[in-house]
DNA sequence: ATAAATAAAAATGTGCACATTTGGCACCGT
DNA sequence: ACGGTGCCAAATGTGCACATTTTTATTTAT
């Protein structure tokens, strides 16, 4: 044992782990070629492994995979763009419902505390952490119901979208307005979750109406640049 | 080439679709154990078959697999049941939300039909078509919204209740009220999606009272039985 | 020169043999 | 009788060789 002995599915979980933030963070342009060995080679594991956890992000609907052809990091069409969002959209309202007959006033705070974040982050123009913080703000509002399964599936929402996010580089998501989630917890802290649920929906218009159109692209890629780390 | 030459994807489709529907109709009991190698046996088809299939489940969350110790049914705990119709009622609460603003007439005729057909499976006192249908009942009003995304998770919230359903026998989900389902179209053609919010959640508050405690169980199980066919 | 046909190369998919881990059982000592 | 220890059988996990399919390159014919 040289290093880390470790275990077999802690080496599944990282080889998945590394494409997924790779994904995450747009190191993988859409319509990438994710080869099985040439990733197995990049990575310094067996193509067994590679394959598994590539699977496994196609289960999440992360990549496509094409019986014997492959597995690419999909480029999703306009139309799909807006279903995800549209998704939220329509979740959130549901969640916002919800939380207006059960917000603590603990969850109200961290919900504000968690608002100066992405007011400072705004403020010093970090364009990287604002989007990271705008889309927690959203797991944030679905974590406060304290149900498993809704938290599932806006992460889930969220981990495509991220995809979409760097197919439209200067579409401001992370502009996603400080204010507009502000004015939202304004409302639920007001008890009126009807507002709340309507300063969402106009929420949600403004970030896709943000949203342009794509350019494909498909361009060869280098593994090794990007999991070097 | 005996009978159906099958290319392998369809063999592995296969595979998936028969366990998934042994879960579906709760043949399988919460807790049986799902060796790999008695299930090849069963079903006719290699290990590796088996195997894909498995993990494609336990992705889906419709089993569970430990690490070297294999698969099982699961045995939902209450709590994990009330967070599944939970979750099942925020999100209709949205998509009720949504369909007040959009609802065709085409699509009201079709719940109408739907609920014809509902009330005729309870007339006729066909259990296992009112469980169906009744299901199928919130399937549609998601599907009205056209939104993949919102259809999946809809879905994968049914297939997951429907093991749980199977676990508290008596309970009778089938009873899940036509005439609640009823109130909650009519609400919608009236143009009240409010109060079709409002009877949606009356809904499910009594489905779940219905729910009873579990009694944990873990019988031996003769495979060859249940896919015989 | 274009297109069809064919052959070669590369990538994905599959079964099998073997490694690893787990669970049960007998054995032993207290 | 009880709890612990070690061994054995069974089940899961993995790497590899090979089969199949797709893609690319080359040749040939019109």
């Amino acid at each position: 044992m040289r290093r880390t002995p470790k275990s077999a599915p802690e080496i599944d979980e990282r080889v998945y782990d590394r494409l997924s933030n790779a994904l995450m963070e747009g190191k993988l342009r859409a319509g990438t070629k994710l080869a099985e060995h040439k990733l197995a080679d990049a990575l310094g594991v067996s193509r067994e492994r590679v394959r598994k956890a590539l699977h496994r992000l196609a289960a999440d609907r992360r990549i496509d995979i094409i019986p014997n052809r492959g597995a690419r990091v999909p480029s999703p069409s306009a139309e799909e763009i807006r279903a995800v969002y549209q998704a939220h959209r329509t979740l959130e309202a549901g969640v916002l419902l919800q939380l207006g007959t059960s917000l603590s006033e603990a969850m109200l705070a961290s919900l504000e505390e968690h608002l100066r974040k992405e007011r400072d982050a705004a403020r010093a123009n970090d364009r990287a952490l604002s989007v990271r913080l705008s889309g927690e703000f959203h797991i944030l509002l679905v974590d406060a119901l304290d149900n498993e399964e809704l938290s599932r599936f806006i992460r889930d929402l969220l981990s495509r979208s991220s995809i979409m996010v760097s197919l439209y580089e200067h579409a401001g998501h992370s502009a996603c307005g400080v204010d507009e989630h502000a004015a939202i917890v304004d409302a639920l802290r007001k008890g009126d979750p009807m507002s709340a649920v309507a300063l969402s929906r106009d929420h949600f218009t403004h970030v896709q109406e943000r949203l342009d159109f794509p350019e494909t692209v498909s361009a060869p890629v280098n593994f090794e640049e990007i999991f070097q780390n």
